[in-house]
DNA sequence: ACACAAATTAACGTTTACGTTAACGTAAGC
DNA sequence: GCTTACGTTAACGTAAACGTTAATTTGTGT
C-alpha cells in the first residue's frame, strides 16, 4: 500500500517542471512510478527522488550524477568491497561539494564588491572606475 | 605592453582543460587573446577570465551565465538605469548562490549519514538496514 | 451522450559544451 | 635534414536534458 500517491501534473506543479521532464526522468530510469492502467502514480518515495534530482541539478550535477548520489542511500551495497568503494565515492563527493562551497563564497564576495561599487556610484558623483577593482592578477 | 603572456597549452595545463576547450571559449567570445602571427598570446587578464569561467562552471553555471557574471565587473554600466538593473542582477544571483549553498549543505549531511552507515556496517556484524534512514517522507 | 480537460506514447528538434579527426605550419633539438 | 612537439583552422560528431508537436486515450462533469 503506497499510501497517498500523486499524479504527474501534481508533481510537475509542485516542483515547477513540466510533465515532459518527469516522464523524461522515467525514460532514463530515474523514477519508476506505479501504474493504474495508463496513468502514472507517484508514491512519496518517487516524490523524494525527484526532489533529490532537482536539488542535484541546482548545483550542476548531471542526471547520472544525481542517480549515483541517490543510489548511495540504497541498500544494494552489502559486501565490504562495495562499501569501501562507496565510502571513497562519498569522500570525493564531499571534496567536490566543499570546493563548490568555496567557489560560491568567492562569487558572493565578488558580488558584494560589485554591489558596493554600484551603490557608491549611484550615491556619489564620480563615475566609477572599476578597473582598479577588477580581478586582474592573482 | 601586456606583461608576461602565456601560450594556450600553458593555460590548458594549468587549469586541467584541453586546448580545444580554450579555443572553444574564444569561438564563443569569452576570451580574445592577442595574436603573434597565428599564435595566441594570453595575458594575465585572459588567464583570470578563464579562471572565473571554470569557477562558474564548477557550480553549474552555463558559459553564458559565466560571461554575465564576469561582465558585472566591467565598466560598461555607467548610467543609473543600468546600475539599478545590475544591482537587481547581483541580488538574484546572490539568492541563487545561497540556495546552492543550502543544497550543498543538505547533500553533505546526506553524505555524512551514508558514510556513518557504511562504517557501522563494516565495523559491526548486522547487515545495515538503511531503509529506516532513507529519505522517504518529508 | 458529449464536451473538454488531462493523461498517454512516439518521434523529431534544440542548445550547450566540448571531443575528434583532418590537414597543415613552425620552432627546437640532435 | 629529420623528427618531435606544439601550434593553427575547419568541420563534423556527441551526450545531456529536455522542448515541441502530433496523434490518441481516459476521466469528469452535466
Amino acid at each position: 500500500m503506497p499510501g497517498k500517491t500523486h499524479t504527474i501534473s501534481q508533481l510537475a506543479k509542485e516542483f515547477g517542471v513540466t510533465t515532459r521532464t518527469i516522464r523524461f526522468y522515467e525514460e532514463k530510469g530515474l523514477v519508476t512510478p506505479l501504474r493504474e492502467g495508463q496513468k502514472r502514480l507517484y508514491t512519496n518515495a518517487d516524490r523524494v527522488r525527484i526532489k533529490l534530482i532537482l536539488r542535484g541539478k541546482r548545483i550542476g550535477m548531471t542526471l547520472q550524477e544525481c542517480v549515483e548520489f541517490i543510489d548511495m542511500y540504497d541498500p544494494e551495497h552489502n559486501n565490504a568491497e562495495q562499501l569501501h568503494s562507496l565510502i571513497d565515492n562519498v569522500k570525493s563527493r564531499r571534496e567536490q561539494l566543499l570546493q563548490q562551497k568555496r567557489d560560491i563564497d568567492e562569487m558572493l564576495a565578488g558580488l558584494a564588491e560589485v554591489q558596493g561599487l554600484c551603490e557608491a556610484s549611484l550615491a556619489g558623483e564620480q563615475p566609477p572606475n572599476p578597473n582598479t577593482n577588477k580581478p586582474d592578477n592573482d
